[in-house]
DNA sequence: CGGCATCCTAATGGATACTG
DNA sequence: CAGTATCCATTAGGATGCCG
């Protein structure tokens, strides 16, 4: 099994726009991230950039209550964790695929959208003395 | 067109547990709520019991903002205001109708992951002194 | 290595009251 | 009717440091 991509998960890509959410916010990065196969806890918390170990905890027990993924801790020192996903874990990634496909479909035109509404409102600076705020 | 149905959304379904979201808390009920035509803010009001009209003009302007409905105002006294679901926000039902599937599918599952991983909390109290708090 | 304890900030959502 | 204004409680998420 090949090691994660630290780039997996591009922190430009605008997916914070998107209108939808798995879990919360790291739920469906992970689900994402043990797609291929068990990984221990630092492996996961390379594509997640910035990911404290705390929030990827509380990640993970939630996961784990939800029967989403199954946690192994091997009675070694140093200790080794590993994190897989469940039957039930790996029908998320059909709910997954829905959003990506809706992304690839429809994610331009709200941006779009988006812009156009800024646009709108910086051609009346005028009447919003806060604007360059 | 036939009245939004008070009981809409049921209080008492753990929907809260779905591991999605569409959204804010919200914007998915609303979606539904336009889903067969314009709504008045009143009328929207109904079945989203509870939300205070501040929330859900930030709820409206977002998903105006993101060109998923459009406002329309009536210069009338009384005032009049509709909201309609654009092309793109009707692209949304097809992902709430995935998350419905999955829900049928998979929730109970995960509602009885969930049940299970309280009771084994139960069953060993006397390892939390602070587990009746 | 894989956490946990503590503290902190920002954002979400809600309660209440008021207005064109 | 359809909001706006103000204040407030909760929470998610993060920073930091310590531990077996």
């Amino acid at each position: 099994m090949a090691e994660l991509d630290p780039e997996m998960f591009d922190p430009m890509c605008p997916s914070g726009a998107l209108p939808f959410q798995i879990g919360d916010k790291w739920t469906g990065m992970v689900v994402l991230c043990l797609e291929h196969g068990r990984r221990r806890f630092t492996e996961i918390r390379v594509p997640l950039r910035g990911v404290t170990p705390k929030v990827l905890t509380q990640t993970l027990r939630a996961m784990e209550r939800d029967g989403l993924v199954v946690r192994t801790a091997y009675p070694e020192n140093p200790p080794r964790v590993e994190y897989e996903l469940t039957a039930l874990g790996r029908s998320l990634l059909t709910l997954i695929e829905a959003a990506r496909a809706w992304s690839r479909d429809h994610l331009p035109a709200l941006l779009a959208a988006r812009q156009r509404h800024e646009r709108a409102l910086d051609t009346v600076p005028v009447s919003d003395p806060q604007a360059s705020r």
